[in-house]
RNA sequence: GGCACUGUGGCGGAGUGGUGACGCAGCGGUCUGCAAAACCGUGUACACCGGUUCAAUUCCGGUCGGUGCCUCCA
């Protein structure tokens, strides 16, 4: 067993695990980069949403203040990406007949829905990336006037071979990138890794976000964003950056680069990865379009937070292999769970002179929290320790935010008074009367049944 | 082609240089008007081959398998 007093976390920048120092002692600047809102969320996603949630809440009972800025991505990226050479987002509002806004809108607002249905703690701020191109601006500016930039006839470029350091992040081998590459480059680059801070709209090319820049329409490079907005709302460097794994050898190694560039300071002092769902068998990818959505797995009867307690069962550095039979399996642990906590709200089996060892176990599943949010070997400790305590089950909510205690459905009056009703019959010897009551009652969700102690209420789901 | 990760019982999934957590499923039992739940019990799992070691699933090397990144993605 462990014994982390201290929060530990793996540290993509020194690949090794790390006793967390923050800045500040009390208040922890954190950054995650959020979706591309131009398609359905998938679950996917929302697994890193998950780890990430867990992160700030074992900062919280560290004693933390987290200050969270999480981003959206609604503007186009680069048209130069994947098969058709076509913007996502113009492409979604081109397919809908709507329009660029309209369709980043509507994907946005069905992400935070979803990251809601989570219960996932709400980042402090949340940034749209159409709301700071006039930092984007200044960011390139200031690029542009220290060096690291030239221009090509479709933008503006960061030249990756002016900052030594450039490969180091991803500990990539510049030089082995080009042997296996597949993509067709751009013949303007001076260098394989340089990417573009900066778009030019080509005359005739249609792409509904622009803004002037330069004097010509233009648009942010995709990269570009992330650095801005903490710039911005955090300023650098911040305490922890989180992301996809994804996200090493090329969108985070150009954040840095650009901050590094740009204004001379690291930009974080902890990054942390977290690795795919696989679902199926297959990765899951947007342009795959392979995977399950929140709104499928409630159609299929299960709750979001089910998939939570799926997520939360493995590690976020893991690559995690998705099936509805293991979210069944997820399903019937946290039901347990959930039971246990209404036995806790029934008194009848009340073990409140169990407080003492509730702590013991509470400082446990903390423990291991801070071993780098092992929160399997947190689950295993619980299920251990079934405690009917409520303010157990209360502290296991703020751990994890998977609903066994807080916002549990309880029986009405009117449900408590059927449950009398059944036990005076059941005591009566009338089984037609109790069993045409305990059906009554299944259709609310709620199992009733008899103990020593008198009548008891449980989840059926 | 380059780089990286990974291989634990039926499924999922932690962990460890010295009796291999935990969940779900299965099996046996207790309880029980019935059904369920609950509770108790129950598994000769660490890909293969070498090496280091008193001792390896855990460290090192190799083989085989799986995957990811290098192209938007968490």
């Amino acid at each position: 067993m462990s014994k982390y007093s201290k929060l530990h976390l793996y540290n993509t920048l020194t690949r090794k695990i790390e006793e967390f120092r923050p800045i500040d002692p009390k208040h922890v600047k954190i950054y995650t980069c959020g979706p591309t809102v131009y398609s359905t969320p998938h679950i996917g996603n929302f697994a890193a949403y998950i780890y990430w949630d867990l992160l700030i809440r074992t900062l919280k009972f560290n004693n933390y203040v987290p200050y969270r800025v999480l981003n959206l991505t609604d503007v186009g990226h680069l048209t130069s990406d994947g098969d058709e050479g076509e913007d996502k987002l113009e492409k979604g509002a081109r397919q809908s007949g709507k329009s660029v806004w309209e369709v980043a809108g509507y994907y946005a607002s069905l992400f935070l829905k979803d990251f809601l249905s989570l219960n996932l703690i709400s980042p402090d701020v949340i940034a749209k990336a159409t709301d700071y191109i006039e930092e984007d601006k200044a960011l390139v500016d200031q690029l542009i006037s220290k060096g690291y930039t030239y221009e090509t006839s479709d933008g503006i470029y960061f030249d990756t071979s002016k900052l030594p350091t450039y490969a180091d992040f991803a500990q990539l081998n510049l030089n082995n990138l080009k042997a296996g590459a597949r993509v067709e480059f751009s013949t303007e680059k001076r260098n394989l890794s340089d990417f573009a801070v900066w778009k030019f709209i080509q005359p005739g090319e249609k792409h509904a976000m622009r803004w002037d820049y330069l004097g010509r329409p233009g648009y942010p490079g995709w990269h570009l964003e992330c650095s801005s907005i903490i710039h911005a709302e955090l300023g650098e460097p911040i305490d922890i950056h989180t992301g996809g794994i994804d996200h090493i050898p090329v969108h985070h190694t150009n954040e840095i680069a650009q901050t590094l560039a740009a204004f001379d300071k690291q930009l974080s002092h902890y990054w942390l990865h977290c690795d795919h769902l696989r679902s199926e068998g297959k990765k899951i990818s947007k342009s795959l379009g392979n995977g399950y959505t929140m709104q499928d797995l409630v159609d299929k009867g299960y709750s979001p937070l089910d998939f939570k307690m799926w997520v939360l069962q493995g590690h976020y550095q893991s690559e995690r292999s998705f099936s509805l039979t293991d979210l069944e399996a997820a399903r019937r642990r946290r039901l347990s769970w959930r039971n246990a906590a209404a036995l806790s709200k029934q008194e009848v089996f009340n073990e409140t002179d169990k407080e003492n060892l509730m702590h013991e176990i509470l400082s446990e599943v903390k423990a291991e929290l801070n071993n780098n949010l092992n929160s399997a070997a947190a689950f295993a400790i619980i299920d251990a320790n079934t405690l009917i305590i409520p303010e157990y089950w209360h502290e296991i909510d703020a751990l994890f935010g998977l609903g066994i205690y807080e916002d549990a459905p309880e029986p009405s009056s009117k449900q408590l008074e059927l449950i009398k009703k059944w036990e005076e019959a059941y005591d009566k010897h009338d089984y037609v009367e109790s069993d045409a009551i305990r059906e009554d009652l299944k259709i609310d969700n709620f199992r009733v049944t008899n103990t020593p102690k008198g009548p008891i209420w449980q989840y059926i789901r």
